[in-house]
DNA sequence: GCCTTAGGTCACCTCGCGGTAACCAGGCAG
DNA sequence: CTGCCTGGTTACCGCGAGGTGACCTAAGGC
């Protein structure tokens, strides 16, 4: 059996187990992090601590009210940490933990995948919408 | 340099290229991928062909409507194929196709962070709330 | 003529995500 | 007293994703 066979046949069984056994789990999960700002700043945040405004600089796009909710969402599952320095003016730093870490492993081969087929992609979809066309 | 050390620095590295670098690219993938079913009808199809009622059955909460956009998006996208019997009563087959299939791997990566870590997630969240209640 | 069965399409409506902008706490500067 | 800084919160509102249910097509059976 060749080795792209055998990732198949794994990926099956794997997609049995994980997916078709037990959709609910997965899809809690879709509906925690399919949003539209946690995988970002999950990501964003790989880069080590950053703070409230730091953030909202730099993740383009992003409403203060936004930021703000999804931090805290975040902050409730575990997956980011919120300290808050005594300092004036005052400082809040975010951070992943240990399991935002873990996180990020399959969001970031996601990533990369999505870097590495974002042109085959658009290829296929121009394709399609020219066969559509006609 | 510990195993987790140096993961934890490999993902630091990646998490700066893949996303700090270039967020729309991540971003534009989330938003094809990130919808409400699309990653779940993915998951689905790994077990093999299937038809649409079948998938329409299977997949707990979907509705018709739905079922066909997002099938439709799949395969505009190239990550599905469809494939239309000429029988009577017709008959029509999703699959996954190779670049449906590669993605598949980081999808189930995914999945199975989910599996792993679902409960350690519910005890942050009901930690936070009793935290919040108070 | 009417039912069935598979695979959709269409019109309509609801609901909640997310954007905008104003407001707030509180400590220090002038 | 007024203003300014950070890190929010709140009220308001629009839009579009997605659900519901009726309808469509095409062949065959009765």
């Amino acid at each position: 059996m060749s080795h792209a066979k055998r990732v198949t046949e794994t990926l099956r069984s794997m997609g049995r187990i994980c997916i078709e056994h037990d959709p609910e789990v997965f899809r809690s999960v879709l509906e925690r992090i399919g949003d539209k700002w946690s995988l970002l700043l999950i990501g964003m945040l790989q880069g080590g601590p950053m703070r409230f405004t730091e953030l909202l600089r730099t993740t383009p796009g992003i409403s203060r009210r936004m930021l703000t909710i999804t931090l805290r969402a975040l902050e409730r599952d575990g997956l980011v940490d919120r300290t808050i320095y005594a300092e004036v003016p005052p400082r809040v730093e975010y951070r992943v933990t240990e399991l935002g870490l873990s996180l990020s492993e399959p969001v970031l081969r996601l990533a990369m995948w999505a870097a590495d087929h974002q042109s085959a992609i658009i290829a296929n979809r121009t394709a399609f919408d020219a066969d559509a066309q006609e």
